[in-house]
DNA sequence: ATGAAAGCGCTAACAG
DNA sequence: CTGTTAGCGCTTTCAT
């Protein structure tokens, strides 16, 4: 700025105000400016700029990013979570840092003006630990769970509720629940599937499920139908859940739909394409990272943000 | 730190060089400092060591995130590199800024250290761009395409040749190759496809596909079947074109694999969910990361680096 | 509408 | 092994 002070003959707060498109400087001083600096190949220090505003521009957003064959499989729902986040806060001046919790947090991280945590999971572990930063913070997840916290998340219960209702529409009576209910946003599925069940006279079976995988899925179907071989509805916590369960179900010699009823999770592309094509409950990530966004945003620039919860509907295909 | 030093009873520089992990200072020295500043909740100013050291310990990913059907369906891909590339990144001090290109760089983005560009997809300007603002950069795609920058990208001749051979080995003889050339990794798919057949004196079809969906592949394939229904082999340029090619071929009678051998590309869970589970070539994404921010990292530091071309493997299963 | 002074918090260079 | 000096490039007062 000093250079291009000398060059226009201005002084260097002139160069900064121009450059910063403040109205104190004269439009066509301004003009000049913006000339000189183009041609100059000028660059704009941000550095030297956070340094003075104490600030980075920068909201982290940490994700588990653990290199997993379960974890992959989840498929698009983080990056379309990162791509509204991305989205929103890039065209608000704000950068995206990435980064997982692994090893502990890098200085970069630990100077971002904010933070957006993506599933809280099981283990709450992480959010206590960016909590620590004492910065500007917004949770994805399960918004019931935490009262002191800002929670993004998809309408669980009414999801459930969702599936509960076409099952009783469809005249099911012996419906399961697939999915473990540690996992925060699985156990407001849980209770919102049980919920309207119970309007019914009717409880759901919720056998144990170790993971997120389709084996898994598989598995706990294969041992759900020694013991209880007369269900006919199935709610799956998750799409890859629900493909590893329909698998099982087809070598125990059921038909989907005709014998049993299957609803999954998170409307995945995994499912959709899948044969047969499965009916699962939408969320819309790409709106939940932009509300995310805004959300720091606001908690940044000191403006108030409560807890929201998305809509989410069933998309009803051939199972 | 100038009140760590006071407190510490020691100069501002010794705090720097002791929380640096300088072997100038003297151990005790330096234990002491780190517990005081542990005390009293010290924070370490990025901006200050970024502007005095002029340099940002950032590296930005540039990812083309259009929020568009087809390409939230590409999946688990660009989450994988992205995986491995801020594991390697951030286990070596680098922070990772994720940027798509949308409404022009932020000044944050323009100070990385260094930039990854994912994918240069068929449009190229986004590489000319990045090369503008003159840092070190690394390219994910076709190596061959560009000898002027440092590429990484999976040996796609290569994978192009392994399916050709498979269909060889199983004596197939009329071969088509699904997938637009114009997009540069796929060009090199259908090059390596070409050469391994034109050794056995066979020349694939190339029908004409319009984009990189499911419906793209069972649109061409339908249109492809009523000139050259004969087809008896079909190697896709990626799993959703793989998927869409069955669900035609399925619709128009043929039986896969019995009747027509499909081999997709990438690898993705979805493929191998699908029903039959769809056989494909694989490229290890979160390798590609890590090998991608060793590159930048290189060049970052001065040292040299240049493209590389990573193995790939075929995956048999049912079709 | 423009400028002068001052300082954000850190570290390289050069003593001691 | 420790300290002094100086300055990275910007912007917020407070003048003019």
């Amino acid at each position: 700025m000093a250079d291009l002070a000398r060059i226009a003959g201005v002084s260097a707060i002139t160069i900064s105000r121009a450059l910063a498109g403040s109205p104190l400087v004269n439009p066509d001083t301004a003009a000049r400016i913006k000339q000189v600096a183009q041609q100059h190949g000028y660059a704009f220090n941000v550095s030297a700029r956070n340094l003075r505003l104490r600030r980075s521009m920068t909201v982290a957003v940490v994700v588990e990013m653990k290199p997993t064959v379960e974890r992959q499989m989840s498929g698009p729902y983080p990056l379309d979570l990162l791509g509204g986040i991305t989205q929103e806060l890039t065209s608000t001046g704000y950068s995206v840092l990435l980064t997982s919790l692994q090893g502990g947090a890098l200085p970069n991280v630990q100077a971002a003006d904010g933070v957006i945590l993506l599933g809280q999971g099981a283990h709450e572990d992480a959010m206590h630990e960016v909590q620590n930063w004492g910065r500007p913070m917004v949770v994805w997840g399960a918004v019931s769970r935490h009262e002191t916290q800002v929670v993004v998340g998809s309408d669980n219960r009414r999801g459930g509720a969702l599936a509960a209702e076409r099952f009783i529409a469809l005249g099911r009576s012996r419906p399961v629940f697939l999915g473990d209910p540690a996992h925060g946003e699985f156990a407001e599925r849980l209770e919102g599937f049980s919920q309207a069940l119970s309007r019914h006279g009717i409880a759901p079976l919720t056998p144990m499920v170790s993971s997120f995988t389709v084996g898994a899925g598989a598995e706990a179907v294969h041992a759900l139908l020694q013991k209880h071989p007369q269900v006919d509805a199935l709610f799956a916590a998750s799409d890859l859940l629900a493909i590893g369960a329909i698998r099982a179900l087809i070598e125990r010699g059921r038909r989907v739909p005709e014998d049993i009823s299957v609803i999954g999770y998170d409307d995945t592309p995994l499912g959709a394409t899948y044969v047969p094509p499965l009916s699962s409950v939408h969320q819309n990530f790409i709106d939940a990272g932009v509300l995310l966004a805004r959300k720091v945003r606001a908690l940044i620039e000191g403006e108030p943000a409560t807890s929201e919860t998305l809509p989410t509907h069933l998309v009803l295909r051939a199972t």
